[in-house]
RNA sequence: GCCCGGGUGGUGAAAUGGUAUACACGAGGGACUUAAAAUCCCUUGGUCCGUAAGGGCCGUGCGGGUUCAAGUCCCGCCCCGGGCACCA
């Protein structure tokens, strides 16, 4: 029987279909093992072969991991609401549901192709409602929930409520509030309180709810017509598509992500995950400690973080955000207009000017001046962009002797700048040494910044001027999109007062709308919904104006993805998101893989609301991955064939200067690579006259203007050679002319970049299974490199591993026909399966992948040397291969006369008796270079080992009679002759 | 600028401080074949000496260091990739 991938591949997945082989039950009885790849947005373009990289490695765990005796929850299912399909709907009008289910349907079609041993039964789609019911559910759990300082949890808001009633809100209640720069509500007693109104009560309520609607900066994208995150925005412009982002006060729904910061933070510590990954998310919370100080202004101050009180002394002056609320208070009559002309022209200026616009240096003195804590001096109170209204209190004391920005401000504005450290040069910059020694007149005098730093800390407290404080850079999260295909967020409002629905309306399904484009007065689609009004009394949805107006924004496309993965543990469960007792059972993901572009973004919310569902009592664990795995980018290698755009000779009589552009109208030349080097030799090319004309009026060297232009991978072959006749089958080369070698081959360049459709170098996965076969794909994926690094695709590698299972499938074959014998191998064949089967164990478990394929190669070749077709031997390195390759292993499986599926069969064991050997091959080094082997008995002692390598006759040959100054012997390792 | 990764043959890459370049691609040579495909065998870091067998020297981005021994550890640079960035 010849190898057949196409029959042998069809056959299994059909089989594996029908047989629900891996569908799995919470079974107690069974130690779990979770394993889950981040699910893929269904996008139009299909999968190419970076895609599936990390699935094949989930998978592969998850296969061992069932032969190690685990019961092993590896679902897949759909990051279904997202942008592109609402796009496409504005477009064509047509529902973003039917794009995302014909998306979905292309996906799962290509997954099948690849023999994945996902458990479908448990799909999740996000954007299917009786998922996102769940989601909005756990919306209102954060809606109904304050994080209580006092305990460092998340508790039910009416906790809070009855707080309020008994002592009103004092001391550490009033600082919970976080989030963006809000105006700070005061304390308030009980009996203020009760006097509240309702209103008044519910807008409290706002500073203090997880998910609460505020007046916030928030990036506004006016062509995507929707709100973005932070992490949505690259550079001042818009992550997708790259549109300009600008700042906007807006109602804006957000969540409390900052409550939970220092949680985050410290729970990143016993994570097995990157270095790299938890050093980005810690970056992302910008944990900084320093202290809080309020300059007095009249009766009213300014509060200011820093991160070096020990400064204070050399500040000369304070800069306020032109966004900061005090702006407008402080400023005097007389500069008014300046200030406001300013803060206006500051304001619109975008994110990207003024990231762009660094060197430029503006600002406004808004005339008024604050007390200084310690000296009681004036300080002039300035307005300057460079300080940004998100961070710490959109406020600076500003001490140009020891911070490069302030000293830069202070220079433009010719501002007295302080010396605050000893030995630094003002006239230079500022010193921004943290081991320098405070030189200020004063109780700082003489300290290092550290002691001087808690010495501050200290005499600000004294005075209740202020007192440390640790600050983060991390923001709260904006939660509402202008967009239609998201989930609706449950939420109506009265009086302008938001209010949950009750859980008995969800899940609160997306309306029918005519159009998926905001409404002409600026509102978000489902703005244009018909029924879209919530009536209190008859707990229904009713027509739009006939009940209290239902919130219009929907979520943004990480609410589902923050919690799904608890859903696979129950995914058809009514009553609950996910069952107790199965999120008993699975408890946290064990192993996570996915792409590095989520690690600030979905990988933080994900923590988050972990962590707050842990809070409420929801489910046991706080973290949701213990093992996160990163997988690299599988980048394309792009093909370019050079082309000439123009040349031109010194001396060419010309009416202008131009050089001699080819006329457009003319078919364009594709020159081959080695040829263009004689071209641009000028060794006379006698097919350049056929082309131009002008090329034989050429009096001088010539020189050339080159380009390229993209042709497709799959036309270009391992020499680097374009197959010429193939492309013009493929058609859109039509107006070229190809310039070949003078044997015919047409050589293009190759260069690594990104894999996209513009590049011309996507490889499909489909197509390589066609021809190769997914066993085949699997290993060569895998075969590639390691797991975590990118690196380029190049299909013509893929001959190694396919010929590999070629080899493997023939030790099983003679002439085609199965003869396995049942004769006991010999210590040789033993050696080779048990190395193979040390290796591939070792390296799955520390994700090693590319190296125990090469191990199989290794493996195949010894037992084709060896001519081993032993029973013994190849059923057990046929299960190892079966996470692999699980096609040809399940058919060779069968022929070995097994009735049940590999996937049941027990993990072989290997036995380190079977590696031992008498001997070992020494090398022997003199001077740590190795010059000769010897061949021992590996049981030798050292000092008998020393005896026998310097008795050796060729060892005494290059001693040469001298005594060795030492002799380094390593049992099993080495021996080093020191001379 | 700061923080993470990473620089090893023509290419993808391997190597608990212990024989650098396993495995694979590509390339070159050969066998089988009328031929091709497929398959199999040999060679393949550079350089020098030798007719040959064989041997010498150099070699993991650069410069130092530790060590009997460094791709691996330490110090200082250079380059590439990624993240963050007027963050007070």
């Amino acid at each position: 029987m010849a190898y057949d991938h196409k029959k042998i591949e069809a056959d299994w997945q059909r089989k594996w279909k029908e047989e629900k082989t891996f569908h799995v039950k919470n079974d107690p009885a069974k130690p779990k093992y979770y394993a889950l790849d981040m699910f893929p947005y269904p996008s139009g373009a299909g999968l190419h072969v970076g895609h599936p990289l990390g699935y094949i490695a989930s998978d592969i765990v998850a296969r061992f991991k069932r032969h190690a005796g685990f019961n092993v929850l590896h679902p897949m299912g759909y990051d279904s609401f997202g942008l592109p399909a609402e796009q496409y709907a504005i477009q064509t009008g047509q529902h973003p549901a039917k794009t995302t289910e014909e998306n979905a349907a292309r996906y799962r079609e290509q997954l099948d192709h690849i023999g994945f041993s996902f458990d479908w039964s448990r799909e999740v789609r996000t954007s299917d409602p009786k998922f996102y019911k769940w989601t909005q559910w756990i919306f209102l759990q954060l809606f109904n929930s304050f994080y209580d300082a006092r305990t460092n949890k998340a508790r039910p808001i009416s906790e809070l409520i009855e707080r309020f009633e008994k002592s009103g809100c004092q001391g550490q209640d009033a600082e919970v509030l976080t989030g963006d720069v809000e105006e700070i509500i005061g304390p308030f007693t009980a009996e203020e309180w009760k006097s509240f109104s309702e209103r008044t009560r519910q807008m409290v309520l706002q500073y203090f709810r997880l998910a609460y609607l505020s007046e916030a900066w928030v990036n506004w994208c006016p062509a995507l017509g929707t709100v973005l995150a932070n992490d949505e925005v690259k550079d001042g412009v818009s992550e997708r598509g790259g549109h300009p982002v600008e700042r906007k006060r807006m109602h804006q729904w957000s969540l409390r992500i900052t409550a939970y910061a220092q949680r985050l933070l410290d729970g990143l510590d016993e994570l097995d995950w990157s270095g790299s990954l938890k050093e980005a998310q810690r970056n992302w919370i910008g944990r900084s400690t320093g202290a809080s100080v309020r300059f007095a202004v009249d009766d009213d101050f300014i509060e200011v973080f820093t991160t070096r009180p020990d400064t204070l002394f050399g500040v000369s002056f304070i800069t306020l955000a032109p966004e900061h609320v005090l702006v407008g208070k402080y400023t005097t009559d007389a500069q008014r207009a300046e200030v406001e002309a300013y803060v206006k022209s500051a304001t619109n200026r975008s994110e990207r000017e003024r990231q762009a616009e660094v060197d430029k240096i503006s600002g406004v003195f808004t005339g008024r001046y604050a007390k200084h804590p310690f000296t009681g001096a004036e300080i002039p109170i300035w307005v300057g962009d460079y300080v940004l209204a998100g961070y710490g209190t959109g406020a600076v004391m500003a001490v140009p002797g020891g911070d490069q920005r302030d000293w830069r401000f202070a220079r433009h504005f010719d501002l007295p700048i302080i010396p605050v450290t000893e030995g630094a040069d003002m006239a230079k910059g500022a010193d921004e040494r943290k081991d320098a020694v405070i030189c200020s007149e004063g109780f700082l005098k003489g300290l290092k910044v550290p002691d001087a730093i808690s010495r501050a800390i200290e005499e600000l407290e004294k005075l209740g001027a202020g007192e440390g404080r640790i600050n983060y850079r991390l923001r709260d999260a904006a939660f509402g999109r202008q967009r239609y295909w998201g989930e609706p967020i449950p939420i109506y409002y009265k009086d302008d007062i938001p209010y949950p629905l009750p859980e008995s309306a969800l899940p609160l399904e997306l309306p029918v709308v005519d159009k998926f484009q905001p409404t002409e007065t600026g509102e978000p689609p489902l703005a244009r919904a018909k029924q879209w009004a919530w009536d209190e009394t008859k707990k229904k949805i009713v027509a739009t104006g006939e009940g209290a107006p239902l919130e219009t924004t929907t979520m943004p496309g990480w609410a589902g993805s923050s919690w799904y993965y608890l859903r696979y543990m129950d995914p058809h469960n009514e009553e609950r998101f996910a069952s107790p007792e199965a999120i008993n059972y699975w408890q946290q993901i064990d192993l996570y893989i996915g792409g590095s572009e989520h690690s600030t973004g979905h990988l933080l919310y994900f923590r988050f609301w972990t962590k707050f569902l842990y809070d409420l009592g929801l489910i046991p664990f706080d973290e949701p991955a213990k093992k996160l795995v990163n997988q690299g980018m599988i980048q394309g290698m792009s093909a370019k064939a050079r082309v000439i755009l123009g040349f031109d000779w010194p001396g060419r009589e010309t009416e202008d200067s131009e050089p001699l552009k080819l006329n457009d109208r003319k078919k364009r030349v594709l020159v081959s690579s080695s040829k263009a080097e004689l071209i641009e030799n000028d060794s006379g090319i006698p097919e350049l006259s056929q082309h131009w004309n002008a090329y034989d009026g050429r009096t001088s060297k010539t020189y050339f203007e080159w380009g390229s232009v993209y042709v497709p991978v799959q036309y270009v072959n391992g020499r680097d050679e374009l197959d010429v006749a193939e492309l013009s089958k493929h058609g859109g080369f039509e107006e070229f002319e190809f310039l070949t070698e003078t044997d015919g081959g047409f050589k293009v360049l190759r260069d690594v970049e990104k894999m996209s459709k513009r590049w011309l170098n996507v490889v499909n996965p489909d197509e390589i299974i066609e021809r190769y076969g997914a066993d085949t794909l699997r290993l060569y994926e895998m075969f590639l490199g390691p797991l975590e690094q990118s690196k380029p695709w190049d299909t013509h590698g893929i001959e190694g591993t396919s010929r590999f299972l070629r080899k493997f499938w023939n030790l099983f074959f003679e002439s085609d026909i199965l003869s396995v014998s049942d004769v006991a191998p010999s210590a040789a064949e033993l050696k080779t399966l048990h190395a193979t089967l040390k290796k591939v164990t070792e390296d799955i478990e520390r994700m090693s992948f590319n190296t125990s394929v090469a191990q199989f190669m290794i493996a195949v070749n010894e037992l084709s040397a060896l001519k081993c077709n032993k029973r013994d031997i190849l059923e057990p390195l046929t299960i190892a291969l079966s996470p692999f390759a699980p096609h040809i292993a399940e058919e060779l499986w069968k022929q070995l006369g097994h009735s049940e599926s590999i996937s049941k069969a027990r993990w072989p064991q290997w036995h380190a008796r079977f590696l031992e050997e008498n001997n070992f091959t020494y090398p022997i080094s003199f001077n740590g270079k190795t010059r000769l082997q010897l061949e021992f008995p590996a049981n030798l002692t050292k000092d008998d080992l020393e005896a026998a390598v310097l008795a050796n006759p060729e060892v005494q040959q290059r001693l040469e009679g001298k005594t060795p100054k030492k002799v380094i012997v390593v049992p099993k390792r080495i021996v080093n002759i020191v001379l």
